[in-house]
This record gives structure tokens, C-alpha cells and sequence, in this order.
DNA sequence: TCATTAACCGTCG
DNA sequence: CGACGGTTAATGA
């Protein structure tokens, strides 16, 4: 898995159609004419990224902020023993790392390539002027913010959950929060994953991560087709999961959609 | 490369 | 002790 090198794409018209494609679905613009949006996006950068490669890595310091116009991007932490901790999946029109952009401290966590990958990339300086040109903009980072704290204490939570039942199980309804999209009676999981991806984003080992799925399949619960996973029986993940212990609302129960921005009053 | 199974083994309640 | 889960190895797709 070797680095990113810096396959930057030339300023063209297209890039430039694309960028400002991807940044019109980027929350953080939200609410800004699309001719604001084409100005900020005559700033940025465009890269494609091959997959299976780092577009940065955990303790790097920031250069700004990067947003996935195509392909997949996974978020973990290296460990020592080799295995990955991951930390988040990410699909287009997500960005990778909101906080380090913003505070331009070092990057929290690795990001991987999980496809051929492109990604816009808005300096960090452009970031600042933003914050005082649109005030918009800075209300729009906060309810990211809060979306990414939300994610964090999820993870914290499938830490702290007991056993690997529990974390699979959690880890799988936040999936499905974040992608889940119901079809007829099942809810299906739109992101290609492997085993090895649920188990590295629950700490259990692939054979675990296994383990307990074929278990799930035996019962009816679960079925995976080329690595795209459906749900078929929420009760019985819910109850695996053991959400009542839980204080987050990985409400797949409630209609899932878009992801409702984070309604604080006034802080 | 990915998925699966099974035997084995150490830890912990 | 027994459940759980990591380790290892083998196999098939």
C-alpha cells in the first residue's frame, strides 16, 4: 500500500465542471449560489488517486480539506500489530477529515483509497476565507462537526461493548445508517464491503467477523451478494447489538434518508 | 483475493 | 468448567 503520489489532475473545463458538481453536494457550501461555488472550486485542486493508496496519513499535518468527487475512502487507524482500526467509511461528496482541515492540526487518521478515487481538494487558507466571506459556512462546518463528534461516540461505544456480537452488530447498524437504503423488505447496505472491512471496523478478526455473520445468514437475519450486505431482520441486529445499553439512535427504524442536519437552537 | 470452516488454545467469569 | 474469540491451516470460488 504505497503512497499517494501527487496524481493532480490539470485545470480544465471539465475538472473544473466536476469540482463544482461535487462541492454543489458538499454540505459545507450549502447555501451558497453556484456561482460562489464555481469560485471556490477555480481554487481548488483536482486528484485521482488509484485505489488501495494513501491520500494522507494519520499525523500528517493538513493541507486542507479533501472531498471525494468519485470512488471510496475508508479512515483508520494503523495499529502496531498490523491490523487496521477503522474509523469510517466515506463516499462521495463526504469529506475525509473536516476537523484537521479546520484547525489545521495533523490528521487524526489514515485515509485509503477503497476504488480508483478522485478528490477535490480546497486549500486550507481558502477554507479560512470562507468562514469570513460566507458566515454560512461556518454554521454548516459546526453541524458537520456534530455529525463527526456523533460518529466518534458511536465508536466509542462499539469499543465498549462487550463482545464481538455486540460490536458486529452495532457496527452494521451504523453502516446501515449511513447507507442503508430500503428496498422492498430488506435494507441494503449500498458499499461494497469484505469481511475483513466489517471486522476491521468492529476489532474482531476477520474469522470472527465470520463467525458471526454466517451465523446471522443461518438465521435469516443477514445476506451478503458480491460484498453488498442486506439486512433482513432488523429486530434480530438490534437485539444482537444490545441497543438498549446504548444511548445513540442508530435509528434505522426511524426513515433514514438524508442525514438530518444536527438542529442546535443556539449555542 | 475473498470467504469459509474447523481444530486448537488461552483467558476470564 | 465452558463460552468466547484469536490463531492457524486448509480449501474452494
Amino acid at each position: 500500500m504505497s503512497r499517494a503520489s501527487g496524481s493532480f489532475i490539470e485545470p480544465s473545463a471539465q475538472a473544473q465542471d466536476r469540482t463544482v458538481a461535487a462541492l454543489q453536494r458538499f454540505p459545507l457550501v450549502a447555501g451558497l449560489t453556484r456561482e460562489e461555488i464555481a469560485e471556490i472550486a477555480a481554487q481548488c485542486s483536482l486528484h485521482r488517486i488509484p485505489a488501495h493508496k494513501r491520500v494522507f496519513e494519520e499525523g500528517e499535518r493538513s493541507k486542507g480539506l479533501w472531498v471525494i468527487t468519485a470512488g471510496r475512502v475508508r479512515l483508520h487507524h494503523l495499529m502496531a500489530d498490523g491490523r487496521q482500526h477503522v474509523v469510517g467509511f466515506r463516499a462521495p461528496t463526504a469529506a475525509l477529515d473536516l476537523s484537521s482541515a479546520l484547525d489545521g492540526r495533523p490528521y487524526t487518521a489514515t485515509a485509503t483509497t477503497m476504488d480508483d478515487a478522485e478528490l477535490v481538494l480546497v486549500p486550507r487558507g481558502l477554507l479560512q476565507e470562507l468562514g469570513k466571506l460566507y458566515p454560512v459556512t461556518v454554521r454548516n462546518a459546526i453541524d458537520l462537526l456534530c455529525l463527526e463528534v456523533r460518529q466518534r461516540d458511536i465508536t466509542t461505544a462499539i469499543a465498549a461493548l462487550k463482545d464481538a456480537r455486540g460490536r458486529i452488530g452495532c457496527a452494521l447498524l451504523q453502516l446501515a445508517r449511513q447507507f442503508g437504503r430500503k428496498q422492498g423488505g430488506v435494507l441494503r447496505i449500498d458499499y461494497r464491503l469484505t469481511r475483513q472491512d466489517i471486522a476491521d471496523r468492529s476489532g474482531v478478526t476477520v474469522e470472527t467477523a465470520i463467525r458471526v455473520m454466517s451465523d446471522m445468514q443461518q438465521r435469516g437475519v443477514l445476506r451478503t451478494e458480491s460484498q453488498v450486505i442486506e439486512i433482513l431482520e432488523m429486530e434480530h441486529v438490534r437485539d444482537s447489538a444490545s441497543c438498549e445499553d446504548c444511548q445513540f439512535e442508530c435509528s434505522v427504524f426511524a426513515p433514514l434518508l438524508a442525514e438530518p442536519p444536527c438542529e442546535a437552537e443556539a449555542i
